[in-house]
DNA sequence: TTACTTTTTGAACAGGCGTTCAGATATTGG
DNA sequence: CCAATATCTGAACGCCTGTTCAAAAAGTAA
């Protein structure tokens, strides 16, 4: 056997990444052979080197690509109050990481799987996206209407409490996301006033 | 050769223990072999498993080691207020997770690799510890000197915030871990007002 | 010294790992 | 229909995996 009726990277490239992201996400990255994600393809392993040079790299592709749509879609507009933009950001943040739990999970988990030169490109792009969250607060403090110490900690430990939300929320629980969003925040609100 | 010179179960079996916990931390349970923890000991493989009767057990012994001195370590005395309390909760979680960074790290990030099994008994621990924090925040709204619109949320929330501490803090840098501390303490001070 | 226990070695087991590549088959364009 | 290209298979490479165990050396107690 060789080439298989109706093969098409088109189809096979994007699944292969999908395959990897969801057993990633499952089972870790060093648990995860190239065998195993083969196998979810629907393919033999020597296949996915037509995608992908390495594992690593894999990995590494899943991780930007996730961090490269997460900043594209963090959109800040300084026009509005400091107040209504961190508003936004939390409901942003809280819905954006929901609907991609795998690609946060591999994201915030598998930076130690990543070579340097590579870890310190994602790094980057996370520090890029802090960096939106602390402009915000930094403008709510200049315009006296927002009250912290110290504005890259509290960039930190908001980010933190909001992604939070990915490690235990699950639809059809008592609450709704919506509700959940708006308990959160309150809290982010009343915790920079 | 044989047992060597000066070799003392009352030695090594920490010696295996610290040199798992390292070494898990650093670069994750699956990607970690017993050869290399018997390398960071200094010993041949088959000497571990003198010590621990399977990988498997090794990662949730370190992990309940580590839940458990959490609970006994974390007291809440019921006679303070829930300010006092929750101020008291706030620092010791901060110093406590500060002072493991390795065991903190695996608890949070190996939890996929224990059996069904292991991981309920782990995640048991883990739900008793939030429930600490939630009975006073609880205590709190009950006393009128919180405001929460959900303490379970909140209590999460919290968690979230701080844990995620020992992802960014190291000693040495701008601010000193009783300055963190203290911010900390006022975001979440004022979150629950 | 002797008998016994504790501890470690070193080799072996069966199987899995990431990666490569020649060759075979399917698709595409002329 | 034919030639060129895209895609996949199947086998192989050297190496690493967790675990087991008989044998040997070190420690202990009499």
């Amino acid at each position: 056997m060789a080439r298989t009726a109706g093969s098409h990277s088109e189809n096979t490239g994007p699944r292969v990444r999908e395959a990897a992201l969801k057993l990633f996400a499952r089972g870790g990255y060093a648990a995860v052979s190239m065998r195993a994600i083969a196998a979810e393809v629907g393919v033999q392993v020597g296949a996915l080197y037509n995608y992908t040079p390495d594992k690593q790299t894999l990995l590494f592709d899943l991780m930007e690509s996730h961090m490269t749509e997460l900043l594209a879609a963090a959109v800040d507009d300084a026009a509005l109050s400091p107040d209504a933009r961190l508003k936004a950001f939390v409901a942003f943040h809280i819905e954006f990481h929901h609907a991609r739990p795998d690609a946060v999970f591999i994201a915030y988990m598998e930076l130690r799987n990543l070579s340097p030169k590579n870890f310190a490109r994602i790094e980057a792009l996370r520090r890029t996206y802090e960096d939106g969250l602390e402009r915000i607060l930094r403008d709510g403090v200049a315009g006296g209407v927002f009250s912290v110490a110290d504005t890259k900690i509290a960039t930190l430990a908001i980010i933190a409490m909001l992604t939070g939300v990915n490690t235990w929320f699950r639809a059809g629980g008592r609450l709704s996301l919506e509700e959940i969003t708006a308990q959160y925040w309150d809290m982010v609100r009343r915790a920079v006033k």
